[in-house]
DNA sequence: GTCTATATGATGATAGAC
DNA sequence: GTCTATCATCATATAGAC
């Protein structure tokens, strides 16, 4: 095992944590330190301020999404696993401790954050419209599901209500996050 | 004008634009009172803690449900029109200082949440739920529009979607909410 | 890289005068 | 009902020793 950068790795492993359970403003340094048994003065030496946290988790999620879809985007396969691999991505982030998207989390504090962290946010989603667009093309070209009008548009609803499914789920129980992906699929006309 | 009570309202209505702005830990009773041209103190006369202003606004929200729908709820009448209403009310919100919906700013905090704010939570959205499926219901059997399957679940996956559509809009712009609702649209063969 | 120590400011909240 | 004054706590952040 590589040790270098284990703590940063560590630090942001926690956050992501966090910061899907508790929200932006729902976390501190304090927490991260105390967790991984070390000040929080270490923390700041790996990042100096919050925003700088916040950054780097985007950049961690949005480069997660192109590792996964690289090859998708690049020559096409079944949009059917792609479409049900977010779903079982979603669900399996709720059963986790209830956590939230990423989106959502700093959406809720976006207004105040760094122009930075907006700009990385926004380039985060629109990758993930532009992919999910893309499987909903080659899906409907290749059969596996039905739906009419705009891939893009259907793209962002579908992303849309996964965001907010996943948060109604915390205050409604699992059983209606459940619902919500049943809903995507018929829209979809997917029996699986 | 009717003054007594005043202030207490003035709090609340203040309280409502910062929590749907700023997030539940992204406002303090420094910003209201500094608003109202009061001092801290005073908000805590009204609401001791925030957990009571919390509760108050939840309840604020619910009461403003049920009197909007108590008509509907009894008597029904045009489904198309009670949804038209929904849709230009997220607008409305979105594009009066980029207001999220009450529910996403709780969720995000739900787990932080005095239980007595979580059971209010959870009740409003349950109305919400149980108002919407009316709606489709009637409007289904009033040929007002045409969907497939358990008009509840689709409930659910229409609030899913306008919460996290206002949510994606703040950060990818107004012209996502608008083609999300769209969406919605399309999914009840509404043509409007 | 991590520590101790510390600066600075905001936050929710309370006691008691007016 | 609102004020002044005050509190304990927590937050982000920095300087400098090890």
């Amino acid at each position: 095992m590589n040790q270098i950068g284990n703590t940063k790795d560590q630090i942001m492993e926690k956050a992501s944590e966090l910061l899907t359970r508790h929200g932006y403003k729902g976390f501190s340094y304090r927490d991260i330190s105390t967790h991984l048994g070390v000040k929080n003065a270490a923390i700041h030496y790996h990042f100096p301020t919050k925003a700088d946290l916040a950054l780097a988790l985007v950049e961690d999620y949005h480069q997660l999404l192109r590792r996964r879809t690289a090859e998708f985007m690049a020559y096409g396969g079944s949009a059917q696993a792609q479409l049900e691999g977010l779903f079982s991505f979603t669900r399996s982030q709720f059963c986790k401790g209830h956590c939230i998207c990423p989106m959502g989390a700093f959406s809720v504090d976006y207004e105040e954050l760094p122009e930075a962290v907006q700009k990385a946010t926004a380039k985060f989603l629109e990758d993930s419209t532009i992919w999910l667009t893309r499987v909903l093309e080659i899906g409907r070209s290749q059969k596996e599901f039905e739906f009419e009008g705009d891939p893009r548009t259907r793209a962002l609803a579908i992303l849309a209500t996964l965001q907010g499914g996943r948060q109604i789920a915390r205050v409604g129980g699992q059983e209606m996050l459940e619902r919500i992906v049943t809903e995507i699929r018929q829209d979809l006309n997917l029996s699986t």
